[in-house]
DNA sequence: TAGTTATTGTTATATATTTCACAATATTTT
DNA sequence: AAAATATTGTGAAATATATAACAATAACTA
């Protein structure tokens, strides 16, 4: 493990993630074993890079009979759900919003949006799975839900007063959709995450062309 | 400039387009004067970074007077945009599409989505400022805009085969929102934004309170 | 069962990125 | 006009990340 100041881990993080995406479709695939460099040249990374991400995360492998799918997965489980499945929220029932509320891919992470927050009160006529609610009622599903982790959805000018409401009621993580970057106390972590930003750097390096790591 | 045998760019180049929106929020605020340490305070990055980026992009400033705002933006447009505005496109008309689609910062960020395109052709009675297409008319969209950039925001299992097909028409660079790992030739650039993992690292991070990198 | 082989796990090396430190200098002050 | 000061720009040091190299070894082969 790196002496990382910060955290003891970051991009290692990142691709643990990608590796298990690639494997929970290897495992639908029937597939039951594979090497470094399977894993590494179905997720665009070098097999060196898989083995030592793996060894950072004490991933063990079996020297010669490289790695079983099924174990690798619930060992992966093992390091993000010790805590069982995560209750999120959404604030912001736009277009974005409505996206998250709807995106299937989250029930097999295990990520579980438990309610969608918007000052429109017409959104709650909103015909969906996922509840809408006024924000009168965020501090309650907060509490009720032992929410941990948000996502902000709402436009630009009203994200900075919902990401400080999110923290004041006790929500440790935030993922922020609205171009500005969140101002939180450090304890908070943050991901900002600027759409024009992520096209915009791709529009450069294909006008460079020049090449840009996923 | 580094000796980065890819690409004289990367983390810099993400936080140029950081800046970029933290600039274009000060004009609006009718700020006309900054410092690398107001910009550091207002991104989230030391002032020491701000200095080394700008020197990375020969942005230079006044010693002892800090830098212009209005100087800045025009640079900026100059690094980004010296093809002027850019046509791009989006695949898939789904939740993730519409999003972008509606999405009103790409105006003033000069990214300029000429339409979208869905297989299911009753997408295309959907009420919008920017048409959809069904795919027969991938190519003559591409070619007449001259689209170098695409987002691919359909189902994870058409993901590819989309993909394969902007790249046979011309496409140097993908943003993709499919839950895949993208193949794509070497000269291609491409984005995976997964919001799975977006949410997910976070999630990790909270459950172990360590910080994570936005 | 001994020899061969493919693959892991890890140490060493190379590269990229960030932080530190400070000289250079434009602006302000007296 | 000289001195003081705040800020830039950058080279050097520290840290983080990626690649390369290879010894250790489990599985396979004969």
């Amino acid at each position: 493990m790196k002496k990382n100041t910060k955290c003891p881990l970051r991009k290692s993080l990142r691709r643990i993630l990608l590796y298990r995406g690639s494997l929970l479709r290897l495992q639908a695939l029937g597939v039951n074993r594979f090497y470094s460099y399977t894993l590494g040249k179905e997720t665009g990374v070098s097999a060196e890079q898989v083995r030592k991400d793996f060894s950072e995360y004490r991933i063990k492998g079996n020297q010669r009979g490289g790695y079983h799918v099924d174990q690798l997965i619930s060992e992966m489980e093992h390091i993000f759900y010790k805590k069982g499945s995560q209750n999120i929220i959404v604030v912001g029932r736009g277009n974005i919003g409505s996206s998250l509320a709807n995106y299937s891919n989250f029930i097999q992470r295990q990520i579980n949006i438990v309610a969608t927050f918007d000052i429109d009160p017409s959104k709650q006529r909103i015909r969906s799975e996922i509840p809408v609610y006024t924000m009168e009622r965020l501090k309650e599903i907060i509490d009720r839900f032992a929410v941990r982790t948000a996502i902000v959805a709402v436009p630009e000018p009203a994200a900075q007063s919902v990401c400080d409401q999110l923290v004041e009621y006790g929500v440790g993580g935030i993922i922020n959709f609205a171009p500005v970057i969140l101002k939180v106390p450090d304890e908070v972590i943050i991901n900002n995450i600027n759409l024009s930003d992520e096209i915009e750097s791709v529009i450069y390096c294909v006008s460079q062309a020049c090449p840009e790591e996923s």
